[in-house]
DNA sequence: TTGCGATCCATTTTT
DNA sequence: TGGATCGCAA
């Protein structure tokens, strides 16, 4: 039973007997671990699993506890708790119950598609405002910020444009007048979602935040659905997804577990003092803490205590370690950036020959997914296997896309960004000619005329094929695998020439992912919008296995598991290992370059790399390259606060993490690779960098 | 109009 | 590094 594993304080907030408990859990003191614990103790205790529901920020920390809740119980006592994303909850609620939401047919749309829509509406449009080119992207940004955090649009405006980018000559006429050209086309924005029925991520959880606000009846039949609400990672929620939980604080509790120095989803709208204000949004509300970290060795901590310390802002955070001593974590210094991963690699296989360990003792960690590419490449020479985690998703590949945009015309024949893709797919077929097209589909009034319409009206070399295509998918809607299986014969050759580089090797093994993915849905809008939420990245890990199929020699560890694990850590909540490697813990990265200009995303950098450190459980290797005058960097040890004689110098390490770090803390190497650059190559000098940071 | 090749450029994090 | 963009040939 889980909870003779718990100490005091755990199993006091397993067994919680009030309504509402925030549980503020420090980095490896058993956050998890209680969320399952109460889940188990609710339904021992009589609770109907079907009504807890689980809400995490992925779907693989979601399947995580909901399969250790299950393997704590009876087999089959716990089948049908609810464990899911925010944005999955949502849809969930939209898909089964329609009537209550008005919302009976649509179609999820992601990032890439918002962009597409706002790119169409800019049209030739190049908006600026004070020099700073405004992207469609950006658009999509600030509209998806302003809704997150439910403020307004001029506010928003200040933050992300003018603050962001310290636009000093900013006035207020100025300011007016963006905000109403940009109302413009969020209006029109909008005005397209309406007209084709798309939701974008925000719409999934205003919309049914919304009607939990105004509508009594339909937010007491959901919180009599939902008793028990287990929110994980709550300093990381927005003031959408508090609209979202709020109302229903008043039938069902609330049981949140967050830690405020693990705070790293501001971008997304998240406010860590959500959590300092907890009591105050939810009346009656007690609050616990766990203290104890069972996960790290006292080194491991001592070093994530100090860069936490160093912060101006009172995480009021004791860790107390119940490890105790083990070895130092260590500081490498490496000549050029991406030296580190030869390094890297050399230690692994050492590690596995020399050491004992397995694979899956490795955990690399980095700020980008962009970093980690080199190393991707390196792990393939070397053959060390390796899942990543985080970065762009399967579901973001352009052939599945591809694939996809043909299943979401079908589904809803109105999907215009859908039916450009399509379009555009065929060769011969370009904007202006999908554009023409559309004209008429849209116009048509289902989608069997749509299919015959474009059997008579392209005559290309693929003619037959791009009506084809929709007519197998069509006849079958109910079976979505095999839907995929006979789309996919037909696009084949199409795909075959267009990816022509990598089809072989990278893409076409992706669709037999996609048909199993496929294989448990009967409706095709529910395959779509699933995949769009969830955009499974973290099942297929596709490059990782064909490199081990490739390999003979690492047959034997194709069981599963044993895996390398790469991932960036805003996706490493929650994840941890024996030994963990933090790249690039570099001047200009921690914090990064373009945090600096302001005070809340340099504490959350600083966040950031706390979380990193605290994923390891006993060795805890970092590597940092130290610029272009490297030797003489690495004597430099800058006291905060110190001048450095070198003005340059000091600019680029002005405000580093790692400054004044005491010695005792880390034992520092040097490692010159055969790789680095020769000295008298003339790097670019991008010190003139002017880090006006206002700590007051 | 489409599609390709050359050139430039900027480069965080995610549902 | 790749992506976005632009110009040019078919």
């Amino acid at each position: 039973m889980i909870l003779d594993e718990l100490n005091e304080s755990q199993r006091k907030a397993a067994v919680y007997e009030g309504k509402h408990l925030l549980v503020l859990a420090g980095a490896g003191t058993g956050k998890t671990k209680t969320i399952i614990a109460r889940a188990v103790y609710l339904i021992s205790k009589g609770v109907s699993p079907s009504q807890i529901q689980i809400l995490t920020f992925t779907r693989k920390a979601a399947g995580e506890i909901v399969s250790r809740v299950k393997a704590s119980l009876p087999p089959n006592q716990a089948n049908t708790i609810g464990g899911s994303t925010f944005h999955s909850w949502c849809n969930q609620l939209l898909t089964n119950f329609p009537n209550l939401f008005g919302t009976s047919s649509f179609t999820v749309i992601d990032e890439e598609d918002q962009v597409a829509i706002m790119k169409t509406i800019c049209g030739k449009n190049k908006i600026e405002y004070e020099s700073i080119r405004i992207s469609p992207q950006d658009l999509i940004d600030i509209y998806s910020f302003a809704r997150n955090t439910n403020s307004n649009l001029t506010d928003t405006i200040q933050k992300k444009v003018v603050e962001d980018h310290r636009l000093l000559t900013s006035t207020k006429e100025g300011l007016v007048n963006l905000k109403n050209k940009l109302e413009v086309f969020f209006r029109q924005y909008e005005e397209k979602k309406k007209e084709r029925k798309y939701l974008d991520y925000d719409d999934i959880i205003k919309i049914v935040a919304v009607r939990f606000r105004s509508d009594n009846k339909v937010k007491s039949i959901i919180s009599g659905h939902y008793k028990h609400i287990l929110v994980d990672e709550f300093q990381d929620t927005n003031p959408l997804q508090w609209e979202l939980l709020s109302p229903l604080k008043d039938s069902s509790s609330l049981y949140c577990v967050g830690d405020d120095a693990q705070s790293i989803y501001s971008f997304r709208g998240a406010d860590f003092n959500n959590i300092h204000k907890f009591s105050l949004n939810v009346p009656g509300a007690e609050i616990f803490k766990l203290e104890d970290n069972y996960r790290s060795t006292q080194e491991i901590l001592n070093l994530a205590n100090w860069v936490l310390n160093k912060s101006p802002l009172n995480y009021d955070k004791t860790l107390i370690g119940v490890r105790g001593i083990g070895t130092k974590p260590r500081l490498i210094n490496v000549e050029s950036n991406w030296s580190e991963f030869y390094w890297i690699a050399d230690q692994i296989i050492n590690n596995l020959t020399e050491r004992g360990k397995s694979y899956d003792d490795h955990l690399i960690l980095s700020r980008s997914g962009f970093y980690t590419k080199p190393l991707q490449a390196v792990f393939i020479e070397k053959k060390i296997p390796h899942r990543i985690i985080g970065g762009r998703g399967f579901m973001e590949a352009a052939h599945i896309r591809d694939l996809v945009s043909a299943l979401r015309v079908v589904n809803n024949k109105d999907d215009e960004i859908a039916w450009i893709r399509y379009l555009t797919f065929w060769e011969g077929i370009g904007n202006v000619k999908a554009t023409s097209l559309l004209m008429t589909l849209l116009n048509l009034s289902d989608i069997e005329g749509c299919i015959k319409y474009l059997y008579d009206n392209t005559r290309l070399q693929y003619t037959s094929s791009v009506s084809k295509t929709l007519e197998v998918i069509f006849d079958s809607r109910y079976q979505v695998d095999k839907a995929i299986e006979l789309a996919y014969d037909n696009l084949e050759k199409r795909f075959s020439e267009k990816y022509k580089n990598d089809w072989e090797t990278k893409r076409r093994p992706d669709f037999e992912v996609l048909e199993i993915l496929g294989s448990k849905y009967t409706a095709l809008g529910h395959f779509i919008a699933e995949c769009t939420i969830d955009s499974f990245s973290k099942y297929t890990a596709n490059d990782t296995n064909q490199n081990i199929k490739d390999s003979d020699v690492s047959k034997p560890i194709l069981d599963s598991n044993n895996l390398v694990t790469i991932s960036t850590i805003h996706s490493a909540k929650g994840l941890e290992s024996d030994i963990c490697y933090v790249v690039d813990v570099s001047p200009k990265v921690y914090p990064h370059h373009r945090s600096v200009t302001n005070f809340d995303r340099v504490e959350e950098d600083r966040r950031l790399l706390y979380v990193a450190l605290t994923r390891a459980k006993n060795e805890l290797v970092l590597t940092r390259s130290l610029g272009f005058n490297y030797a003489e960097n690495l004597k430099l040890n800058i006291p905060d606060g110190s001048h450095s004689s070198n003005d340059s110098l000091h600019l680029m390490m002005e405000g580093y993490f790692l400054n004044g770090l005491p010695e005792n803390l880390v034992d520092q190497e040097v490692i010159q690779s055969e790789t680095s650059l020769p000295n008298d190559v003339d790097e670019k000098n991008d010190l003139d960098i002017d880090y006006g940071m206002d700590f007051t």
